[in-house]
DNA sequence: CGTGAAGGGCGACCATTTGC
DNA sequence: GCAAATGGTCGCCCTTCACG
């Protein structure tokens, strides 16, 4: 638990750092924020504040950089919240309940509206387990001979696959077949499908191994899915335009170091 | 009410790093 | 190499609180 002295101290820091880009000292701190306490003082405080993880210092004679702990307690604990009206969460609600069902739909509809709320670049990410886990799998007859097998993850993914079976399956039976299976590969990984040596039918052994082939590949193969919107309102801030053209953005970031400095909140919990 | 211990805050001094 | 900026540490002072 953070003193209000500390949690004040914290705030002061993110906000002076993502503004400046720039370690904060101390003494800065007591001049730009007339606070009624001495340089010495505050640094015992950033020391303290440092021990706790929050803040980190690039070198020895460096003021404070906030560290992703620091940030992250920043965000929820300090960072003010903007009351949303009613009207606009209807509105909201109005533009994801017209967005097609999908995930990647939704994470594209939630980087347009919060980088349009923001007035600023907004970057959201799909849910993504560093290590895929099944959460049920289905199969469905096509033709005698051929299922579709579909695997759905704990992470909100789908993948789907047409499997050539060896004898002809009514859908009842290829029902039963994956309710049976789902006992075994249900909350599994990959690598703890492949592990178990339980007895199955030859067509049980052919859908545990597709569904273990369709999660090793959906971890090695497929990205992180990422959405990006209101790079444009980026780009309209005074220090990324010249003679009213767009100069380099890279070079600028580099230059004032805002690729550290700007913390991203990325994520594509909508609430 | 007086006294002593503990904790917090401050100023001064020194060490370190950075930029010119 | 030097000046400036910054943090760390030390000793002093003040306040608070417990105790006799």
């Amino acid at each position: 638990m953070l003193t209000d002295r500390r949690k004040q101290l914290l705030k002061h820091i993110v906000e002076e750092y993502v503004e400046t880009a720039q370690p904060v000292g101390s003494r800065a701190l007591v001049d730009k924020y007339e606070l009624p306490l001495s340089s010495a003082t505050i640094r015992n405080e950033m020391a303290a504040l440092e021990d706790e993880g929050l803040v980190a210092q690039p070198h020895t004679s460096a003021g404070r950089v906030p560290t992703d702990t620091g940030y992250r307690y920043y965000v929820e604990a300090l960072m003010p919240e903007e009351e949303l009206t009613e009207d606009l969460r209807q509105t909201i609600r109005h533009q994801f309940h017209q967005a097609a069902r999908e995930l990647e739909e939704w994470a594209r509809l939630a980087a347009a509206i919060l980088a349009t709320r923001l007035r600023n670049a907004a970057v959201v990410t799909t849910p993504h387990s560093p290590e895929p886990r099944v959460r049920w799998i289905e199969l469905v007859g096509v033709h005698d001979y051929l299922a579709l097998l579909i695997v759905v993850l704990e992470e909100a993914r789908v993948l789907q696959q047409t499997l050539t079976l060896d004898e002809p399956f009514t859908q009842e039976e290829l029902t039963s077949l994956a309710r049976r299976l789902n006992n075994l590969v249900a909350g599994k990984s990959a690598a703890e499908i492949s592990e178990q040596k339980i007895a199955l039918s030859p067509a049980e052994v052919s859908v545990r191994q597709a569904t273990s082939a369709l999660l090793k590949a959906a971890d090695e193969l497929t990205p992180e899915p990422s959405f990006m919107d209101g790079v444009r309102d980026l780009l309209k801030q005074p220090e990324f335009t010249e003679g009213g053209r767009v100069v380099d953005l890279l070079g600028v970031l580099e230059e004032r170091s805002l690729s550290k400095a700007i913390p991203v909140a990325a994520g594509s919990d909508m609430g």
